[in-house]
RNA sequence: GCGCAUGUGGUGAAAUUGGUAGACACGUCAGACUUAGGAUCUGAUGCCGCGAGGUGUGGGGGUUCGAGUCCCUCCAUGCGCACCA
C-alpha cells in the first residue's frame, strides 16, 4: 500500500464529522482547558498560508491536551459583520448578509481541509441574529451602568440616579465635569436629567470628530482616508461633529493597566497595550490674566496640564492649540490681524501635513499675557499647531530649558529663555532631567526635581491653583458606524433623549435594504428606511438610532459565548462560564494589540463586576503567531528595457513581476525558457518593456529583485493552502508550517522546504506498511536500544509542545524517525506511543496507521505516552575537552567517576598530553554531565 | 525622535540553566539502485587551508577557566507609537 494522503485525509475527515469526535460537553469529569483562535473576518478572498499557522499551532496544542486528558473546548466562529462586504455591496448590488454567508462557507471548507478539531456544533457568527441579540443586550446593560469610582466598579444607573436624589455631586469621587446639588437634581426636567446621566453611562451618545466627505455623503473609516482625500475617488475630507456613541474605556484604564500584571502575554504586547492606554501623573494648573481686547479689559484663565510641575519657575510662554477657544477671546487689537492668518493657514493644512512637517515651526503671538502663579512675571501667551486640542486641556505652560519643543519654539521666536536647573542646562539644548537641582525657582531652591514634583503640586492645590491629575493619552472608544453591515443601536430617540428597547424586544433585527448608499446629513443606510425608522407603535415612540455598532463590538465577548452558544435565554449561562473559565490559552496575530484586545478585556470587567463570570481577564496566556511574509519579485528597468538585476542600482526603476514566486529561483534568477512557460499559464502578462536575456552556455535567463513584504493579494505573493494541501496532504502542510520556525517570529513563506516534512511522512508510512506486503509492523518486544531513543523522544516532543516550541518538536520526530530506522525497528511496541504523539501534528496518517496496528477506537482519545526516567539515565558521558577554553578532544568517562578518578582519565590521554606540551595543568575544571576544562 | 523585538552557513533554523556552535530540514556536490528519476538509499557540505591547523554567532570592548547566551557601546532590520505637555 502506498501513502495515499488524499483518501486517507478525506476518509478520516468525513468519520470525524460524522461520529462527532470533537463534540465537547460542558462536564466531562475531567479537567477543563479553552484554546482559542482570533477567529477571522471571513474576507472573498478566502485563506492565505498566514492565516492558518496561528490555527494549526492551537490545534496542536488543543490535540495534545485532549491525549493528555483535558476536556479541551477548541470552538472556531466568524466575525461576520465588517465593512468590506458593505463596500463590495456597493459595487456589486450583493447583499453583504449573501456574500458573506458565502464567503463563511468557503472559508468553512478550507479550514476542515486542513483537518481542524474544531467542535463545530458551537459555531458563532457575530452577524447572525441569535448572536447578536446578547451584543445589543450587553450594550444595553453598558448604557444603563455607570462607573462608581468609590466601589471601583460598574453598576446600575440607578444607584448613581438615588445618590444624585440624595446628595447631588457632592459626594462623587469623578464628577465628569458636572457640579449639582440634590435640590438642583430634583427640579431637573427629565431631558436635563437624561443629559447630565449621559456624562456617566459606560455607553453614551456624544459629538465626535468624524472624517466628512461632502462628495461621497457619508463618513469614512481612518483606513479609507489617503493623504487627506477618500480613497475612494479622491474627494477631500474634513473633520465634522456629529453624534456619535462612545464606550467610557477610561473608566476602565487604571484596571486595564492593573490587569496586564495578571496575564501571561509578551512583555512587547503589554508594553504596546500600556503606550496606547499612556497614563500620565501630573497636575492641572490655572494661570490667569486680563486681556485687553477690542471690547476693553477681560479677566480670563488658562488650565495647563503638566506633568513636570516641579519646572513651574521655568515657565517663559504658554501655549494654546490653534482650536482652542481662548485664542480668539484673548487676541489684542494689534494681534488679530496674525493670530487670524495664523489660524487660516492651519485650518489649510491637513493632519496629515500637520504630521509630516513635524519639525517646521510655526506659531503666533496673541498679544495677551498671565500672571506667574507664584512670582511677580508677565508670561506672553502663543498659539501654535504643536500643542494638540484633543489631549491634556489643550494648553502648554512652555518650559524651554526642560523640552526640546519648547526649546526651538523659543529659539524660533527669540523668547528669553529662564535657566533652572544651572549647570544642567548649557543653553544650546533642553535637558528633561529629574535629577537636577533646581535654581531660580522660589520655595523649590535647592530641591532635586524628582522630589519637587510632589512639593509643586501640594502647594498648587493648597493655593487652589490647580489639582492633581492623571491623564490618559487613550480616548473613549467611538462605538458607532454610519453604515448597514453592522448591529443595529436598540435605542430609540425621543425629544433627544435616547430611551433604550426593553429586553423582550430584542434582537432588534437588521433591516433588509435595497440601497447600502448613505442617507441624509451623514446618517447611515438605515435612515433610508422611513416605515423602519419611525417608530409610531409600541411601548416606546420616536426614531430609532440609525447608526450601527463597530466591528468589535461582536469580537468583545465572543468567547464567552462558546461556553454556551445555543442559549436563547442569557448570553451564557454561569455554570457554562464558570466551568471553562478563562481561555487558557489564546492565538492570534499582533495587528489586535491594541483594539480587539483592550476592547474584550474591558467588556470582561464590565461583566464581571456584574458577577456574570468570576475572572476578569478573558485570556490567561497569549501568544501572537509572527507574519508571515512573502516574497515579492521586481524587474529592473533601464530606458526601454528590462534588464538584469544587480545591486549596484544601475537601473532607472522596479516594475513589480506578478506571481514572481511561482517562476523565480532561490537566486532571484528567472529563465527565458521558465518565464515563457510561466506566461503561458496566463499568470502575468508579459511586460511592456522588452527583456535584455542574459547568455550562459546556452541558458538564457535575468536575475530580478527579491523582497519580503506582507503576503496580500494586492501583490500577488499569496500562496493558497489548498494548493498546498492538494499537492502534499494536510498532514505535510501542518508539520510545515510549524517546523517553519518559531511560532511568535515573522518569518518569510517559502515552499522549497515542505519536501522534507512529506518525506518524513512518506519515509513512516513505509516504516508500517509495504506495497506489496501491506501492514509490516510486528509484534516482537522492544531492545532497550529502541526504548531508549523512544523515550528520549517522548520527553522532548512533550516539553517542547508544552513551551510552544512546535518547530524543534518536528524535528525530534524525524531524529526519532531516523534513529528508529537506523535500528530498523518496525515494531508496534515503538510506534503506537509514536503516532500518538505525532497525532497532534499530523492527525490524519496518525488515525489511519493507528487502526491499521489494530487498535479499535479513534487515536484521539487515546492516552498520551509517558517519558520513563529509566530510559533517559546514561551512566557515561562523552565529554568535550577544553584547553584554555578551546575544545580538542572528547573523552568517554562513566558518570560515576570523582574528580581525581577524571583527572587521572585525562591526563593518561594521548592528544591532551600533546597539547600539554610536559606543561602541568593549573587547575582542572570538571562540571559533571557537561565538561571538563584544563588551565595551563 | 521614543518604546519593543530581532541579527547565527547558500536558505529555514537549533543550542531550554554560561559548558562540544550550526541539531533537524531545504539546497548543493559525489555515489548506489534503475529503462528512466522530479522515487528511494549512502556519503560529504560554515569559511580559509593539500594538511597539521586556523578562524567563525552584526561591529568594537568587557566579565569568566569557559560567552551565540551576561554587561557596556555602536550598527542594521522589523514592528508599534509619533509634536502626548
Amino acid at each position: 500500500m502506498e501513502y495515499n494522503f488524499r483518501d486517507i485525509e478525506q476518509k478520516w475527515q468525513a468519520w470525524w464529522k460524522e461520529s462527532g469526535t470533537y463534540k465537547v460537553t460542558n462536564n466531562a469529569g475531567k479537567p477543563p482547558f479553552y484554546v482559542l483562535d482570533m477567529f477571522p473576518y471571513p474576507s472573498g478572498a478566502g485563506l492565505h498560508v498566514g492565516h492558518p499557522l496561528g490555527y494549526i499551532a492551537s490545534d496542536v496544542f488543543a490535540r495534545y491536551k485532549r491525549l493528555k486528558g483535558f476536556n479541551v473546548l477548541h470552538p472556531m466562529g466568524f466575525d461576520s459583520f465588517g465593512l468590506p462586504a458593505e463596500q463590495y455591496a456597493l459595487e456589486t448590488g450583493q447583499h453583504p448578509a449573501v456574500t458573506t454567508e458565502k464567503n463563511i462557507a468557503t472559508f468553512k471548507s478550507q479550514l476542515e481541509k486542513i483537518g481542524f478539531s474544531y467542535d463545530w456544533s458551537r459555531e458563532v457568527q457575530t452577524s447572525d441574529p441569535s448572536y447578536y441579540r446578547w451584543t445589543q443586550w450587553l450594550f444595553l446593560k453598558l448604557f444603563k451602568s455607570w462607573y462608581n469610582k468609590s466601589t471601583d466598579k460598574a453598576e446600575p444607573i440607578e444607584t448613581l440616579i438615588a445618590e444624585l436624589e440624595q446628595s447631588g455631586t457632592v459626594n462623587l469621587k469623578d464628577k465628569k465635569g458636572c457640579e449639582v446639588s440634590a435640590a438642583q437634581w430634583n427640579a431637573f426636567t427629565e431631558k436635563q436629567q437624561q443629559d447630565l446621566l449621559m456624562n456617566f453611562r459606560l455607553a453614551y451618545s456624544s459629538y465626535g470628530e468624524v472624517n466628512w466627505c461632502e462628495q461621497l455623503g457619508t463618513v469614512l473609516a481612518n483606513d479609507e482616508v489617503i493623504n487627506g482625500v477618500s480613497e475612494r475617488g479622491g474627494f477631500p475630507v474634513e473633520k465634522r461633529k456629529m453624534r456619535q456613541w462612545f464606550l467610557r474605556i477610561t473608566d476602565y484604564a487604571d484596571r486595564l493597566l492593573e490587569g496586564l500584571e495578571r496575564v501571561d502575554f509578551s512583555e512587547a504586547m503589554k508594553e504596546m497595550q500600556r503606550n496606547w492606554i499612556g497614563r500620565s501623573e501630573g497636575a492641572e494648573v490655572d494661570f490667569s490674566g486680563v486681556a485687553e481686547t477690542e471690547n476693553g479689559a477681560k479677566p480670563f484663565t488658562i488650565k495647563v496640564y503638566t506633568t513636570r510641575p516641579d519646572t513651574i519657575f521655568g515657565v517663559d510662554f504658554m501655549v494654546l492649540a490653534p482650536e482652542h477657544e481662548l485664542v480668539r477671546e484673548i487676541t489684542t487689537k494689534a494681534q488679530s490681524g496674525a493670530v487670524e492668518d495664523y489660524l487660516q493657514y492651519v485650518k489649510s493644512r491637513s493632519d496629515r501635513e500637520r504630521l509630516a512637517e513635524a519639525r517646521q515651526i510655526t506659531g503666533c503671538f496673541t498679544g495677551a499675557y498671565v500672571d506667574h502663579p507664584f512670582m511677580e512675571r508677565k508670561i506672553p501667551v502663543w498659539t501654535s499647531e504643536y500643542v494638540l486640542s484633543g489631549y491634556g486641556t489643550g494648553a502648554i505652560m512652555a518650559v524651554p530649558c526642560g523640552d526640546d519643543r519648547d526649546f526651538n519654539f523659543a529659539q524660533h521666536f527669540n523668547i528669553p529663555i529662564t535657566n533652572i536647573i544651572g549647570a544642567a542646562f548649557d543653553g544650546r539644548e533642553a535637558n528633561a532631567t529629574k535629577d537636577a537641582i533646581l535654581e531660580n525657582s522660589g520655595f523649590l531652591n535647592g530641591m532635586v526635581m524628582r522630589d519637587a514634583a510632589g512639593i509643586a503640586i501640594d502647594r498648587i492645590e493648597k493655593d487652589g491653583l490647580g489639582t492633581r491629575k492623571v491623564n490618559y493619552r487613550m480616548h473613549d472608544a467611538g462605538f458607532s458606524r454610519q453604515r448597514y453591515w453592522g448591529e443595529p443601536f436598540p435605542i430609540i430617540w425621543k425629544d433627544e433623549i435616547a430611551y433604550p428597547l426593553s429586553e423582550d424586544e430584542l434582537p432588534l433585527e437588521l433591516p433588509f435594504v435595497e440601497k447600502y448608499g448613505p442617507g441624509k446629513n451623514g446618517e447611515g443606510p438605515l435612515s433610508n428606511l422611513e416605515d423602519w425608522v419611525n417608530v409610531k407603535e409600541g411601548p416606546t415612540t420616536g426614531r430609532r438610532e440609525t447608526s450601527t455598532m463597530p466591528g468589535y463590538a461582536g469580537s468583545s465577548w465572543y468567547f464567552l459565548r462558546f461556553t454556551d452558544p445555543g442559549n436563547s435565554n442569557e448570553f451564557a449561562s454561569k455554570s457554562a462560564m464558570d466551568y471553562w473559565g478563562q481561555v487558557d490559552l489564546y492565538i492570534g496575530g499582533t495587528e489586535h494589540a491594541v483594539g480587539h484586545l483592550l476592547y474584550s478585556r474591558m467588556w470582561t470587567k464590565f461583566i464581571y463586576d456584574y458577577g456574570y463570570i468570576s475572572f476578569d481577564e478573558p485570556y490567561k496566556r497569549l501568544i501572537n503567531q509572527g507574519m508571515i511574509t512573502g516574497k515579492s519579485y521586481f524587474f529592473a528597468r533601464k530606458g526601454d528595457s528590462i534588464v538584469s538585476y544587480t545591486e549596484d542600482g544601475t537601473y532607472d526603476s522596479m516594475i513589480r513581476f506578478k506571481y514572481g514566486h511561482k517562476a523565480v529561483d532561490s537566486t532571484g534568477k528567472l529563465t527565458r525558457k521558465v518565464f515563457e512557460a510561466f506566461l503561458k499559464e496566463a499568470m502575468h502578462e508579459a511586460p511592456a518593456q522588452s527583456i535584455v536575456w542574459e547568455q550562459n552556455g546556452g541558458e538564457e535567463f535575468i536575475f530580478v529583485k527579491e523582497e519580503s513584504e506582507k503576503m496580500s493579494k494586492s501583490k500577488f505573493n499569496v500562496d493558497n493552502p489548498d494548493d498546498l494541501v492538494y499537492k502534499y496532504g494536510a498532514d505535510t502542510f501542518r508539520m510545515y508550517e510549524m517546523f517553519l520556525g518559531p511560532i511568535e517570529q515573522s518569518k518569510p513563506w517559502d515552499t522549497k522546504g515542505i519536501e522534507g516534512v512529506n518525506r518524513f511522512l512518506k519515509k513512516l508510512w513505509r516504516m508500517c506498511m509495504d506495497e506489496q506486503k501491506g501492514l509490516v509492523v510486528t509484534d516482537e518486544p522492544a531492545t532497550v536500544a529502541e526504548l531508549r531513543v523512544l523515550h528520549k523522544a517522548i520527553k522532548k516532543i512533550s516539553e517542547d509542545t508544552e513551551r510552544f516550541s512546535f518547530n524543534t518538536a518536528v524535528s525530534a520526530f524525524m531524529i526519532l524517525l531516523n534513529d528508529l530506522s537506523d535500528l530498523k525497528c518496525r515494531k508496534k511496541e515503538i510506534l503506537t506511543p509514536l503516532l500518538i504523539m505525532l497525532s497532534p501534528y499530523a492527525p490524519h496518517i496518525a488515525e489511519e496507521l493507528y487502526r491499521a496496528l489494530g487498535y479499535e477506537g479513534s487515536v484521539v482519545t487515546a492516552d498520551y505516552p509517558q517519558a520513563d526516567e529509566k530510559y533517559l539515565t546514561e551512566s557515561e558521558k562523552e565529554y568535550p575537552v577544553s584547553i584554555n577554553g578551546k575544545m580538542r578532544t572528547t573523552i568517554v568517562i562513566s558518570l560515576s567517576a570523582t574528580q581525581d578518578e577524571v583527572e587521572s582519565i585525562v591526563m593518561s590521554n594521548e592528544v591532551v598530553q600533546r597539547w600539554l606540551d610536559q606543561k602541568t595543568p593549573k587547575k582542572v575544571i570538571y562540571v559533571k554531565n557537561k565538561m571538563i576544562n584544563l588551565v595551563v
